[in-house]
DNA sequence: GCCAACGTTGGC
DNA sequence: GCCAACGTTGGC
């Protein structure tokens, strides 16, 4: 889950009441079918992109499953859709718990390191659609990724 | 329904 | 600040 740091980051995730917060402002058709299909006590990455440098910097637990977004049927909200009706709402968000920071942040670049040529990272959404805010990740990759956390940044995966 | 114009995202 | 990728809009 993708959100840029000076808008939305992970401190003001651990600062917020049981460091939950509704994920609001999806407004892509393809990043609501990966919200819809998160259940209650799945996890995700908190990914800061538009950041220096963008990567992952922790994990999240889904606690609340999707429902309606309240910010597309608020006029003051930059993320208002007229077209949304209250009875046939449009977009959805889910509620976030921080689980933990990560160690360290797992920088983009270091993780594509890992997918280029066949690296475990390879089929990652992240490269293939950089632009999708609300992205899946498969279980090889998520626990991958956790091994890297464990290394020291710039360190190789094996040998 | 096609497609050019335009806006947004997000890495660099 | 630039620009590639890509989604949306609107004329036809």
């Amino acid at each position: 889950m993708k959100s840029e740091p000076d808008v939305f980051s992970i401190d003001d995730l651990a600062a917020r009441p049981d460091q939950t917060e509704p994920w609001d402002g999806v407004r892509s058709h393809q990043a609501k079918k990966v919200l819809q299909s998160m259940r209650r006590g799945d996890q995700a990455f908190f990914y800061h992109s538009n950041a220096k440098p963008p990567g992952i910097v922790g994990i999240v637990e889904i606690v609340r499953e999707a429902y309606p977004d309240h910010s597309q049927f608020d006029s003051s909200s930059k993320y208002y859709d007229a077209s949304a009706k209250e009875e046939a709402p449009k977009w959805f968000m889910v509620d976030c718990r921080l689980v933990r920071r990560l160690a360290r942040q797992i920088p983009l670049e270091e993780l594509k390191q890992h997918g280029s040529s066949g690296g475990p990272l390879a089929d990652m959404a992240l490269f293939k659609y950089g632009r999708l805010s609300v992205q899946p990740v498969t279980r090889q990759q998520w626990e991958y990724v956790l091994s890297l956390e464990q290394q020291q940044p710039g360190g190789k995966s094996s040998s």
